[in-house]
DNA sequence: ATTGCCGGGTG
DNA sequence: CACCCGGCAAT
C-alpha cells in the first residue's frame, strides 16, 4: 500500500523539492516552465546545493507551518460532523455549490495548501503538500495527503445543518468562495431552490419560499409558517442557474480551477461504485440532473477519498477526469477561480463513455490487423503519469516513468 | 510541439 | 541490477 518509491526518491527529492521552492517563491504565478527550469536547476548543481537546499527546505517548513497553526478544534469538530451528521452534510454541500467537502481533513497540510494558496497556483500548492507528506519525518499520516482543495478544506467549517436560513448557507458558502479569491464570479448564477420531494420538483427563488412549501405540503405541518425544525432544509436543494447561458454544456472546456479540479488521481479499478454515497445522495442526483449541472458531486469526493489510499498522494495540479467505461464522465465548471497557474490541458470533452480499451477489446481482438506490425508498443492511450501528474510533480510518477520506460501505473 | 517509451548508456 | 536519458514514433 504504501509507495515504493517514495524512500527511494527521498534522495532526489531534495535537490527536487528545492528547485521548487525556489521557483515558488520567486515565480509564484509564473507560466511555470518547469520542463527547462529543473532541468537548469538539476542539470546546475545538483550536489553543492543540496545540502543548503535542505536548510532552506526545513526553514520554510517551519516557517510556513508556524505560521499556519492549525486550530486543533477544526478537525475534532469536523470528525463529529463525520459522525453524526454525515448524510446532513451530503445533502447540505450537494445542495450548496459546485464544491464538495473534503471529508476526513488532514490536519495542517491541507490546510497549508489551501491556505497559502488562497487561490492561488495549483502547483505550489501542490509542492507544499508534497514536501509535507513526504519528508522522511513526517509521520503524521503518509498515506493520505492533503488534496490541496482550496475551498473544500472550508467546507466542513459550516455546521451541516441550520435549521435557519437556507439562504444564509448559500451565502456562506459563496463568501467563503471569495474571500480568499479576489475575483468575483464573472457570470451571474441564479440561485433557485428545488424542492426534492418525491414526485413535486417545485422549484421557487427563495429558500423561504421552498421551506414553507415544503413545510406545509409536504410535511403537512398547518400553523404558522414560520415554526421550522430545519427538517425541511433535507428536502430541498438549492440549484443555480447560469444566466448567461453560456458554455454549460461547454463546462468542461472550462478553465481547470486549480482547486478543485486536482480531485484525485485516477485509479483504474473503482470506477463509480462508490458513487453512491447516501440513497439520499443518490436520489438527489437524479432528480437534479435535468435540471442543472451545478452542485457536481459529492459522489466524486468521496471516490476521490479512498482513491488516495491506492494511489500517489497530493493531488495533482492538473485536471483530473475520467471517464470510467461505465459512462460516467465528470466534468464541472468551475467558478472562476482565479486561475489556472500551469497550461493544463483541457483534456476532456469527450463526450461519454470514452472508456477504456478494455470496452473495445473485443473489437480489437476479434481483427488482427494484420501480422507483426508493431514493434513498438501501439502506444498507450491512457494517460500517463507523465501526463496526469505533469513535470513538476515528477516524483510522483511511477518508477516506469521516471525511467521513461512504459508506464506501470496508468496501463493502458 | 508534446508525449510515451525503446534502446542503450552509466554507476 | 537501479537509474537515467537520447532519440524516435505517435499524437
Amino acid at each position: 500500500m504504501t509507495f515504493t518509491f517514495q524512500s527511494e526518491d527521498l534522495k532526489r527529492d531534495c535537490s527536487k523539492k528545492m528547485s521548487h521552492q525556489h521557483m515558488f517563491s520567486l515565480a509564484m504565478e509564473e507560466d511555470v516552465k518547469t520542463a527547462d527550469t529543473k532541468k537548469a536547476s538539476r542539470v546546475l548543481d545538483h550536489e553543492k546545493e543540496n545540502t543548503r537546499s535542505i536548510c532552506l527546505l526545513e526553514q520554510k517548513r517551519k516557517v510556513v507551518s508556524s505560521n499556519i497553526d492549525v486550530p486543533p478544534a477544526r478537525k475534532s469538530s469536523e470528525e463529529l460532523d463525520m459522525d453524526k451528521v454525515t448524510a446532513a452534510m451530503v445533502l447540505t454541500s450537494l445542495s450548496t455549490s459546485p464544491l464538495v467537502r473534503s471529508p476526513p481533513v488532514r490536519p495542517n497540510e491541507s490546510l497549508s495548501g489551501s491556505w497559502k494558496e488562497g487561490g492561488c497556483v495549483p502547483s505550489s500548492t501542490s509542492s507544499s503538500g508534497y514536501w509535507s507528506w513526504s519528508a522522511p519525518s513526517d509521520q503524521s499520516n503518509p498515506s493520505t495527503p492533503s488534496p490541496p482543495l482550496s475551498a473544500d478544506s472550508f467546507k466542513p467549517f459550516r455546521s451541516p445543518a441550520q435549521p435557519d436560513d437556507g439562504i444564509d448557507e448559500a451565502e456562506a458558502s459563496n463568501l467563503l468562495f471569495d474571500e480568499p479569491i479576489p475575483r468575483k464570479r464573472k457570470n451571474s448564477m441564479k440561485v433557485m431552490f428545488k424542492c426534492l420531494w418525491k414526485n413535486c420538483g417545485k422549484v421557487l427563488s427563495t429558500a423561504a419560499g421552498i421551506q414553507k412549501h415544503i413545510r406545509t405540503i409536504h410535511l403537512g405541518r398547518v400553523g404558522d409558517s414560520d415554526y421550522s425544525d430545519g427538517e425541511e432544509d433535507f428536502y430541498y436543494t438549492e440549484i443555480k442557474l447560469n444566466t448567461d447561458s453560456v458554455a454549460d454544456g461547454l463546462s468542461s472546456l472550462a478553465p481547470v480551477s486549480p482547486s478543485q479540479s486536482l480531485a484525485s488521481p485516477p485509479t483504474f479499478p473503482i470506477p463509480d461504485s462508490s458513487r453512491t454515497e447516501t440513497p439520499c445522495a443518490k436520489t438527489e442526483t437524479k432528480l437534479m440532473t435535468p435540471l442543472s449541472r451545478s452542485a457536481p458531486t459529492t459522489l466524486y469526493l468521496v471516490h476521490t477519498d479512498h482513491a488516495y489510499q491506492a494511489t500517489p498522494p497530493v493531488t495533482i495540479p492538473g485536471s483530473a477526469k475520467f471517464t470510467n467505461g461505465s459512462s460516467f464522465s465528470i466534468s464541472w465548471q468551475s467558478p472562476p477561480v482565479t486561475f489556472t497557474g500551469i497550461p493544463v490541458s483541457p483534456t476532456h470533452h469527450h463526450p461519454v463513455g470514452t472508456g477504456e480499451q478494455r470496452q473495445h477489446a473485443h473489437t480489437v481482438l476479434s481483427s488482427p490487423p494484420r501480422g507483426t506490425v508493431s514493434l513498438r508498443k501501439p502506444r498507450g492511450e491512457g494517460k500517463k503519469c507523465r501526463k496526469v501528474y505533469g513535470m513538476e510533480n515528477r516524483d510522483m510518477w511511477c518508477t516506469a516513468c521516471r525511467w521513461k520506460k512504459a508506464c506501470q501505473r496508468f496501463l493502458d
